[in-house]
This record gives structure tokens, sequence and C-alpha cells, in this order.
DNA sequence: CTGTTAGCGCATTCAT
DNA sequence: ATGAATGCGCTAACAG
């Protein structure tokens, strides 16, 4: 309701309302002495600039987008806390939603999300998402995205990632130094870039190896556990069991242990399992689960980073970057 | 940039802006065909208005502002993803930050969000929160808000909790139903409300078997891992060492844990453990936790619920409610 | 049923 | 160094 204006300001001190708001941005040509007689009402009347006005004249506001799959992810809660500590520190608030894996209603949050004039987009892409259109029109319409994790590649925009090939690469890399020649990929949606960087490590070892590829023992499926219990199902009615499995996350490896278990078969003397991300749960899994860990809050960090640098930077040439950071093997009971 | 204005579709249209707003909001005295022609330029045009110029006239915008201790702890995240779910479906998005338990970034952040007019709050407050009258004052200047969790008591606002005192309670009972007499709790600050809620439950439980209370088995710290170490060492420290210990939470019950296994001593042999929360690791520690379970997203979507009847009723007059949600008791492997 | 006018609070251009 | 005037895009009171 009633929060004190400029108006309110300027007429307690017998000044103009250009004057007043000069004086709060600190504009070079008002007198300092002015400008602490401002500063001090402003201060003690707890003055706070209409954000909505403010950006209504400037077309930007201090909010940033950030879109996720699902909140309630171990990865994309830790991502957004690392996103929200630094957009706190440089004095943006985020507005978070979540996709739920929906293409669809990821664009109409988008969308929304531009209607209230946001400064720039932080987003991680939904495992249906295919068409990159509509990211690129928000390109052209001036607002900056930086992607995170599952990336939409060709674009003008700059992202965040692990080096997934690397990663997978270790994984199965462990596998086969730890003996096992009969490896499996669990692996998600096609579209995404995780899936398709992680099965080409996987390859990539493989071949390395001089390891020939069963095509039997790729299969691709979604991201979740339920996704994994079905992947584990596929791979048990091959003929020839695979003897390791790696999987392009930790919750479709948590699905693969049920179905190993129910079948009454023991990890790793059966079968080996090597996941992906370092989830806080599978340390704790019986037997605890190896796995690639991924700097999660890090991630956060650096794509707000990255487009805070976007949109201070508005002058200068926008160069898209990609930054990578470096996943690490972490050997558990499992292989 | 160059977003579609209600100006652009009244010039293609030859009607005047108002018309066109009023058409777009569907008043009641504009002629069914001028609806539909408007209506028609709009969706193909794709207009969007803006949120801003809509906020700065209303005083309010389609914004909710959520504060929670820390959005990477699955209790929170859970949460935010039901409160996100409710108010996504209302037309609504959310404005997230986090305190990380300082009562002062607490209010720093809530008055920026107040600077962005957001239409109403949701909070869990810190740990350390101890003075209402920021929040009370952020009620009078005409802000609706809604605890959850953590909430502020003798306020003039709603709020949802679980039912605290019966899930200690029955925690307890279920110790004492299980032959364990000697129960210590390890509880947090006392601000909160959950620690004297979940502290009476406790001495209630207690009293109601006629086994008297040790105050030295009573000790009060703060709701994390590391808290849990330090009560657990605490406890240990006593002459006669409790036989079962009630914590305030599962972090707190997963701090428990590690002294005692440290000790070599062996849960529930040597010391029960029952926790409070269910967080989805616990039923993975060996052995799997014991625990009282709160339904996490019903949470945030019951305030997202309260919320908006009250911006929605802001004609009748307010009467706080308090929503309490039930608990239950999950008897796992450590009691 | 529709148009005109004004104003939300701020930043900025143009005066002085 | 400061003030006056203007407009961002939308809605609503007031006219007709």
């Amino acid at each position: 309701m009633g929060s004190v204006t400029l108006k309110d300001l300027s007429k307690q001190l017998n000044l103009s309302p250009s004057t007043v708001s000069r004086a709060l941005n600190d504009h070079p040509a008002i007198s300092l002495t002015t400008k602490e007689r401002v500063q001090k009402l402003a201060a003690e009347l707890k003055y706070q600039p209409n954000q909505l006005a403010r950006g209504l004249h400037k077309k930007r506001t201090q909010i940033i987008g950030v879109i996720v799959p699902e909140i309630r992810h171990d990865f994309f809660s830790a991502v957004i806390s690392g996103i929200e500590e630094i957009m706190y520190k440089a004095g943006f608030t985020i507005m978070v939603c979540q996709s739920m894996e929906d293409s669809q209603r990821e664009i109409e949050t988008l969308e929304a999300m531009l209607a209230h004039q946001i400064s720039g987009l932080l987003i991680s892409v939904s495992e249906n998402t295919k068409n990159s259109l509509p990211f690129i029109s928000v390109l052209e319409r001036g607002y900056p995205i930086v992607f995170f994790d599952r990336v939409i590649e060709n674009i003008n925009a700059s992202c965040v990632v692990v080096d997934d090939f690397d990663g997978a690469f270790q994984a199965v890399e462990h596998l086969i130094q730890s003996g096992y020649r009969d490896i499996a990929y669990i692996g998600g949606p096609k579209n995404l870039n995780i899936q398709r960087k992680r099965l080409h490590g996987y390859r990539t070892a493989l071949k390395k190896n001089s390891i020939s590829i069963n095509r039997d023992w790729i299969v691709s499926t979604g991201l979740n556990e339920k996704d994994g219990i079905w992947g584990a199902q596929e791979l048990f009615k091959v003929e020839k069991r695979p003897r390791a499995i790696f999987c392009i996350n930790d919750p479709v490896a948590t699905g693969v242990y049920s179905v190993v278990q129910e079948k009454g078969l023991s990890i790793p003397d059966d079968v080996a399992v090597i996941g992906f991300t370092d989830d806080p749960i599978v340390r704790l899994l019986n037997p605890p689960l190896s796995t690639i860990s991924q700097p999660k809050v890090e991630m956060g960090k650096s794509a707000a980073r990255l487009l805070l640098e976007q949109i201070n930077h508005t002058e200068t040439e926008f160069v898209p970057r990609v930054v990578t950071l470096k996943t690490k093997l972490i050997v558990r009971k499992s292989t």
C-alpha cells in the first residue's frame, strides 16, 4: 500500500522528483550535499524504488527466470541454490518454474516470464524439448539465455555443461579396468545432448579397448527410476545378459537396482552398475553406487555468472561461450 | 524488445486502446463481435500484456514470493514444487529466495520482493528469526502472508503446519511401546514453533506413561546433521546414557547415526533412534530410520491455496486460518 | 457499446 | 546543479 515514493521524498526535501531520482542513482551532476540529504531521508523512510515503474521505463527488471524440469530433484535444487546465491549477491531475484518435462508447459511458462520483463533466462530443457525455434525467437527479441546441463545446441547462446563425453568415458573405462567386457548402456531421450554425449563416451571407451558394440545392449528410455526399471527389464530379455550396466544417471541406476534385486541377483557379483550425477542417496544404496559426480552448485553459480556478464556487457558484441565443468569418478561397491 | 502492445492492436483494429483492453479482459460492456475481432488479432500477433504496466496500475502483480531457509533440502524443494504446481495453474509465477537461515537476509530478500509488488508471500522462517515486527509491518502494508512449517505465531496470518505435537507424541509413544523408557530428545532453536511443539509432544508422552523427565536428556541445538552430531555427543557425556533418542528431524537423526556408529554402538540394540520428516534418504540408512512422515508437497499446495483464497477474497473480512496436516508414524529398523 | 483522459512511479531529455 | 515535461503500457473513471 502506502509505500514511500520519489514524490514523497521530493516534497519533504523541497526538490523535484527528478533531482531525487538522480541523487539516488548517484548521477554525476548532483551536488554532494543534496545527494547526502536525499540518501539520508531515503534511508530513514526506508524508501524502496518501485521495481515495476523502474522496469516499465527501462524495459527490463532485476528478475532472472529459471526453468527446470522438476524442482524436486536434488540435482536441480542444488543448481537453483547456486543460481540464487550468485543472483542474490548481484541484486537480482529469481523467478522459478518447472516444466514438469513438458515442452508445451516450458514455453508457456517462458512466455509468462517474458511478460514480466525478466532480464535473462537460465534453463535446463525438458526431456521432450525438440524444437529450438521458440528459444531462437526469445534470443532474437533480445533476451539473453544461458542453458545448463540439458542444453540446446547450435544456437547463439552460452551454456554450462559438464564434460559428459569424458564422464561417460571414465565410467566405462573404469568398468573395463575392473574386468568387465559385457557392458550395457541405459540411456535417455535422443534429443538430449547429455544422452548423445554419454552414449558417445560409452562407445568410444568400448572401441578404444577393442570391445565390439552389441546393439541389444544399448537401450534408450527416460531419465527417472521407472525408466531404469524398464531398461533393466529390456536388457534381461536379451539372450546374452550383460555383466555391467552404465546408466545415464543415478535415478535410472536406482531403478536397475530394484530389478536386479528382485531377480535375486547380486550387485556387483552378477551385474555391476554405475551411474551419473552422484545424488546424495546413492552412496547409501546397498551396495553403494559407483557414479560420476557433477559439480551441481558450481554449475548454477557458473551459469548465473555467465548470464550476469551478458546482461552487463550489452555494448560489446556477444560471443557465446561454452563452460565445461569437470566430472569425477567415484568408485564405491557396485562395480 | 519490440513486443506488441495494446496500442499496436488498437491501431490495426481502428479501436481505442481502452476498448481493446476491455475486450481482452472480457469486460461485460463490449460487444461480442469486437471481442472476437480483438481476441483473434491478439492471438495472431501473440500479444502478451506487459505485466509491469499492468502491475504498476493495479499495484499488484501475478507474482508470489516464496522464502525458505534453503532450497536444497528435500523438504523445502518438495514444498516449493507443490506451491509452483498450484500457482502455475492459477496463472501466477513464483519468486523464490533462500534466507540461508539468516534472519537479516530474510528481511532484505522480503523487501526486494515487495519492491516487485508481489501479490503475497509464502514463507518458512529461518532458524534464528525471532522478531515478528517486520512481518507485522508487511501485513499492515496490505500484503497477505501464509506461513508454513516454521511459522510465526500470534500474528494475524494464516499458516499450514503438521500436527507437530501429535507427531512427536506418536514417535515417543512408539518408543515406549517398544519397551524403551530412557528416552532423550535432541531439539532445535527454542524460538521455532516446531521445536516447542515437538518438545511438548515428547514431554506429554513421557508423562502419560509415568516416566519422569530427565533434564540431561533434553538438548537444544540446530536443525542440521552437524547439530545432530553435537547433540549426540552431549548426550553421551551424561552419566546415564539414554537408550533411545527422538530427534527433531531427519538430518539431526543422521548426525546421531554417525556418532553412534563411530562409538562402535549398534542401532537399535544399544540406542534406538527416531526422526521426523521422512527425507528420501533415511529409508536407505543402515539401519533404515523410523520417522514421522510429513506431507511435503501437500503442505506446499495447501499453503498456496490458502494464499490464493486470501488474494481473491479481499472484500470479505479476513479471518486467519490454521491448516493442520496429519503426520504418519513410519516404523523401520532403528527402533 | 466505445472513446477520451488521466495516472500508476520512475528515469530521462530538454530546458534553465 | 536543478526543474519541468514526457513516456514506458496498461487500466479505469468519466463521458458520450
